[in-house]
DNA sequence: CTAAGGACCTGTCGGC
DNA sequence: TGCCGACAGGTCCTTA
């Protein structure tokens, strides 16, 4: 569900509310979802902690603890908020994490698909380390994208959604991107031109940043944890756009399918070649 | 090493 | 109305 736009704008909504706060307890419904300790590990271990602070790595949410950090991810249909104890609950809720100061920190995931784990310095580099750059920071540099691009002969758009080059794109921003960029996403990543790379790292920044300040984007169940949608699903360039105009040149956007993920472009504006 | 395909889950929607 | 397949913001594992 949710990718780093989204993620970014749940941390941004609950950092405040984290910050400072003891955590009390912990109940998990699905031990699945739970790794790689079990839920009597994990609640032991964060237990009586203080919520230093929460960032976001990719689409990892980082609840830091004093000693460790509450590692949350979302996946396809996960949502976190934070509400007074004794509220209604919502259907699907997954986790609670009580907190001293009289709410909880819910995690509601109704396809169980997303994760927890709790890491100590020693451990988290097992679960965070692979990850790639962060797109927002944009501190990655032209050569060192092309260089890792060469050996790639896999098409461009499934290779965005691989964490390990940047980290937090997903498979809407992907699309959205390539537009953006005028990429033709069944490209092949070793191909592109320097000139198609460079747009590719501008489009990345931009699509992604404009996204952040619309608040993510909500087209099924995401909503920020305050309750409101995002907006930026009505900026979509392309993504569930099929049928329809190509904002920049008329003709017909077109959905094709890539690593069983649905992929929408313009066939004039994104050429192969 | 890379690449492709299935697996993991539940909910919703459109067609017959 | 009810059933069935397709599809959904993601990643991980197995196989070639």
């Amino acid at each position: 569900m949710p990718e780093l736009p989204e993620v970014e704008t749940v941390v941004r909504a609950i950092r405040p509310r984290l910050s400072g706060r003891r955590i009390v307890d912990a109940c998990f419904t699905v031990p699945r979802q739970l790794l790689p300790q079990t839920d009597r590990q994990i609640r032991r271990a964060i237990k009586g902690q203080h919520i230093r602070d929460v960032r976001r790595r990719g689409k990892y949410i980082l609840v830091e603890l004093q000693k460790g950090v509450l590692m949350i991810h979302l996946r396809m249909t996960g949502r976190l908020y934070v509400r007074p104890v004794g509220q209604p609950a919502h259907a699907h809720e997954r986790a609670w994490f009580a907190l001293e100061d009289g709410h909880e920190l819910v995690f509601r995931d109704p396809r169980t698909l997303g994760t927890i784990s709790y890491a100590t310095p020693k451990t988290i580099d097992a679960l965070v380390g692979k990850l790639g750059w962060e797109p927002l920071q944009n501190d990655v540099d032209l050569p060192t994208v092309r260089e890792k691009l060469r050996t790639r002969r896999t098409p461009v758009k499934p290779l965005l959604l691989d964490q390990r080059l940047w980290a937090g794109i997903g498979n809407i921003y992907a699309s959205e991107i390539l537009w953006e960029a005028r990429i033709n996403p069944a490209k092949a990543a070793a191909s592109l031109t320097r000139q198609e790379t460079q747009r590719l790292m501008a489009a990345i920044l931009d699509v992604l940043s404009r996204a952040v300040k619309k608040g993510g984007s909500t087209i099924r169940d995401f909503m920020g944890p305050d309750g409101k949608a995002g907006a930026y699903q009505k900026q979509f360039r392309v993504y569930e756009r099929a049928g329809q105009p190509c904002l920049r040149c008329g003709s017909k956007v077109i959905r094709i399918v890539q690593a069983q993920r649905s992929t929408y472009y313009c066939r004039v504006c994104q050429k192969k070649r």
